[in-house]
DNA sequence: GTCCCCCGGTGTTCTAGAACACCAGGGGAA
DNA sequence: TTCCCCTGGTGTTCTAGAACACCGGGGGAC
């Protein structure tokens, strides 16, 4: 009964916990805005210490599922919202315009069933097969973009027969196929790097880093490719030159 | 010398010795990828125990001045890349584009002093003076940023004489002064919000979120207005139609 | 009536110690 | 020689308890 809770299962204890506490948000138990049980109160419940319950609300709170107010309580958090604002463009991938040593190391292709939002991005069904297409960039040495790229069976097929390693991704598909992209969608966020991700760009899981997503479409209209990519947050800066007519502020 | 180490002075034990490392990395006792002392080590040399030591750590870690792996030992991070890629445009204020209900909420307009990176902006010095104008723009209600606007105390006497509660800021520079911005420069990064950002979003603190710097001159090239921007990676995410002539990636 | 202080409740910081979990490399077995 | 295990070193998770620190509101002082 003393130490080493995590003993039972694989997993530590206190993300067991945070689990059930994001579960009983997700699902409605806790609704945004209303007060959690004191922490004591909550450790007792799970059957831990004040100190490994912290650990678990440190966690949800990194992931705005709660907000914690010394010496009024614990929230729950607001939901999030999305925006459409920016003139984006070319966040993902194409790192090189600025002269510096750009790398390209290709981890691995492979197939493998897309999972939901992969699936929706490229319209195809959870059972489909895709081309998965692991890079990591790196400027100066220093890792800088994990980029996976998802496309969709009938593409991946004519896609490995190219040479990945030497051939940038978007020349294969123009020289190759003559797949031109026309249209692209993507989204980008801050978010928190996870365990295998922050491995590959040799930085401590947890990271705030920014996430694109984008599908690319060819000139019909037809998804071509979904781009996940992430880059952290703290070797990474968006800078920009910038020219106007009308207003500001 | 039980309990409570906090008792010296106002700050608690950790953050003073994540101070003291944050100083020996940046002064260049440790370099990026050196090893620090093991865990234990640390703590004795600190007088604390080993959880107060890894609080500390934790800070840094998330500050991405150091990168802990397990079984490894801790590293003194690589430092952080400028880049320049994206065509960004208006990512400071100006939230209305989609017909939602914006609000904007003038927090405080106050004259102050400049620290180091405003005044580098603004072309001033240390000991000037410069109008500080804070606003928070919500967007249904919800908090979405916080903007601190820094105008040299030239244009501040100026800017402050006009309601800026009812009046957007860069209708005042424009109708009022004449000031018409030509040129910007902006960046943007992925970090964590402050304790007092943070609780003007009404987000828990150290959240991830968008940080927007801003520089915006006039058609002379003279600095007019430092812009500093918070929007929480949560509840807020970037998404744009893209258009190509050219290649992709 | 108005102001201030104090109090209960809640989150925060800290201790001292124990038992894992992960990784690299050396030594022994095959 | 090659492979595997095992060991030492390092970060991680957890306990049980104690003393702050912060906030809001109620009650007393004026």
């Amino acid at each position: 009964m003393n130490s080493m809770g995590g003993a039972n299962g694989r997993i530590p204890r206190y993300q067991g916990i945070a689990e059930a506490l994001r579960t009983r948000i997700r699902e409605g138990a806790l609704r945004p805005g209303a007060r959690l049980d004191n922490q004591r109160r909550l450790a007792t419940s799970f059957g831990v210490t004040l100190m490994t319950l912290r650990q678990a609300l440190e966690l949800l709170e990194r992931e705005h599922l709660i907000s914690r107010r010394h010496g009024l309580g614990t929230f729950v958090a607001a939901p999030s919202i999305d925006y459409d604002i920016l003139q984006l463009r070319r966040f993902a991938g194409d790192l090189s315009a600025k002269g510096e040593r750009v790398a390209t190391r290709l981890l691995g292709a492979r197939f493998a069933s897309p999972d939901r939002r992969v699936a929706d991005a490229l319209g195809l069904g959870l059972g489909a097969r895709v081309l998965v297409v692991e890079r990591l960039r790196s400027v100066d040495g220093h890792p800088m973009s994990l980029q996976r790229s998802f496309l969709p069976g009938r593409i991946g097929d004519d896609v490995v027969r190219a040479d990945l390693a030497l051939t940038p991704l978007h020349l294969v598909l123009e020289h190759e196929l003559g797949v031109v992209i026309a249209r692209a969608r993507e989204t980008v966020s801050a978010v928190r790097l996870g365990r295998r991700e922050a491995r590959e760009l040799g930085c401590p899981a947890g990271a705030p880093a920014f996430e694109s997503e984008r599908v690319s479409y060819d000139a019909a209209g037809a998804p071509v490719v979904f781009d996940h990519v992430f880059i952290p947050g703290d070797r990474f800066r968006i800078t920009r030159e910038l020219h106007y007519e009308g207003a500001t502020s």
